[in-house]
DNA sequence: TGGGTTTGATAAACCGGTATAGCTCCTGCA
DNA sequence: TGCAGGAGCTATACCGGTTTATCAAACCCA
């Protein structure tokens, strides 16, 4: 018999289907002798709860969902998302419980998944990525009473829990390396400015500068694209004092950066410095091989699913759990100045 | 009042949950005054069906999964998947269905999750990608009567619906391309060789050789990853002969290859002309930017999901759609030999 | 030996939908 | 006037689990 119920079961062990049911799920109310007979016969006819019946019944659906909000078209050369994804679902697997994954043009396009998603009760909670300063989703997460966890920031006022790593002591970690190799003049080609870690990056370059003696550091906010990566490149090397290294918020723009550098003839890491705030295979594919932050994507996945299954199972707290440190690992990319 | 279920649509009504159900699902059943009653109210209440309640009545649970079976440290640099995700979900999102997306290490884990998702009902079919030669899923996915299609590759003796390219005319196009430059000696780095795409894709470059009067054309395989590309480059541009042209079976073995080729002092395309047979943005980051073959992989991964509907809701027939031809993007790394 | 508690089980309700049998009322036609 | 037939709706069973109320038998202690 292909795919049997408890009343298949029940029917074969010559009990009732909350027998079964008591059995199958540990709990009291059957004796050890029928109880191990009953698992015996759900084992033989290799039987399986059904997700929808079990969902209908309790009140949860065993899933959690994840929407990336960026277009398709600047995806996927980061392997951040694919660690990130691995890392969430082996927090999950423990419980075995499904991951929904979208990919949608907008936030707008999101907060409509989100509606979705909790009228059709499609999923128990969801992973936030990509926190803008004002984010119109956590109010919304809030309104809808789905339980979520945010990565990369802090929730907005203690509204959900939060699994983040410190990008102001990271960012710091990048500049005092560089000025500790006698750097004086530091570019940082930042991300979109909506995002909070691009902000909060931006103010830790700001803040060290007077401490660092940085005679010029310049924060030129991008669209994370490798175009607008280049261009902003083009633009800090054609300047009069142009800087003797840039540090790039994201891989893809470093290696955009490291391409205008050796079209425009200025030699790396000769005459410029150049690091990335990401790590992935692209930046050591380069040559020369990119000095880079090294974050543990996969676990920061891992632990915001563990912080996500707390959440669902008891909604009232608030999580706020720090990640470990990213550490910046040296490459060929950077070098005392000229 | 959250959530609200068909009974309470049916208590303001004034009528049963029976016509209720049959004016929100437009069947006959009740006067046009009425379902427009109901539709109006439903609408008030921002009533959405409960999926579980749903996938219980009827046998589907709106919801297709999709497995890739590789290490997640080698996936992600590649937009390949991104692209192709995104693809499946706009196939899908006209009726709502939901995709579950799991990455696991090798088929083994991968042939479990079928079984699982099988047996819980959790899936109502899977998309496959990566098929080998001899592929154990195929008959696995028969027995557990799980509605699938393939994608790249002809599901074995049409055993199962698949999408698939040309890769075999892909292959043709790039060497007859690089022939009619005046290249003679062309290497191919290959992919893995239990992956069916990898054996047509080396077949057409065995079968082309002697038509093309090409001197020497081997094959090489690799595991696809960034360390053999490189290697494998390396041993051939060490040969006495060595080629004057190289065809890379992946974006990311190609930037590897030129990276190689740059430190050994072979320019490209002056001495060495590179083709990538998978396009992204990382091939148009290079200096040279790499000619390749660009497919359109969010059509591939539109048309699978449009195909898996089909066969879910006829499970008997089996489906073969060929999508577009791949077409080659001549870019920067191609010239004639010296 | 009798009354109360515990143990091990059952039957039935329930979750939120869909499908179906059946009922009432109206209409048309002989 | 009677009756067939259809429109419009209700009541109810059902999907596959969980949970609760109920109950019989065994057990305990005085």
């Amino acid at each position: 018999m292909a795919r049997p119920t408890i009343a298949d079961i029940a029917n074969r062990a010559g009990v009732s289907k909350g027998a079964v049911s008591f059995a199958l799920n540990g709990r009291p109310g059957v004796s050890d002798a029928t109880r191990e007979r009953i698992l015996k016969i759900a084992e033989q006819m290799s039987w399986r709860p059904h997700s929808a019946a079990r969902a209908l019944g309790e009140g949860r659906v065993d899933s959690v969902g994840m929407v990336i909000a960026r277009p398709a078209r600047t995806l996927g050369v980061e392997p951040f998302f694919a660690h990130l994804l691995s890392g969430v679902q082996s927090g999950l697997s423990a419980e075995s419980i499904s991951l929904q994954l979208l990919i949608v043009e907008d936030t707008k396009a999101e907060i409509e998944v989100y509606r979705r998603w909790a009228s059709e009760h499609r999923v128990d909670g969801v992973i936030l990525v990509d926190l803008t300063v004002k984010d119109l989703r956590v109010d919304e997460l809030k309104a809808l009473e789905l339980p979520a966890v945010v990565i990369g920031g802090r929730g907005g006022k203690g509204a959900l829990a939060s699994v983040w790593a410190d990008d102001r002591d990271a960012m710091l970690s990048i500049v005092e390396y560089l000025a500790a190799l006698g750097h004086r003049r530091i570019a940082h080609v930042a991300g979109t400015p909506v995002f909070q870690h691009t902000q909060r990056r931006i103010r830790a370059v700001r803040d060290a500068a007077p401490r660092l003696g940085l005679i010029d550091a310049p924060s030129l906010t991008t669209d994370f694209s490798d175009a607008e990566g280049a261009a902003t490149t083009r633009k800090l090397l054609s300047q009069a004092n142009r800087p003797t290294a840039i540090v790039y918020d994201s891989d893809v723009m470093a290696v955009a950066g490291l391409g205008v550098a050796m079209e425009m003839g200025v030699s790396v890491p000769g005459d410029l410095s150049i690091v990335a705030f990401d790590d992935s295979i692209l930046t050591q594919l380069m040559h020369p091989a990119l000095t880079a932050l090294s974050r543990d994507t996969f676990d920061f996945g891992r632990q915001a699913a563990e912080v996500l299954l707390e959440v669902i199972a008891d909604p009232t707290q608030v999580i706020n759990r720090r990640t470990a440190d990213p550490v910046l690992t040296v490459r060929e990319s950077t070098a005392p100045p000229a």
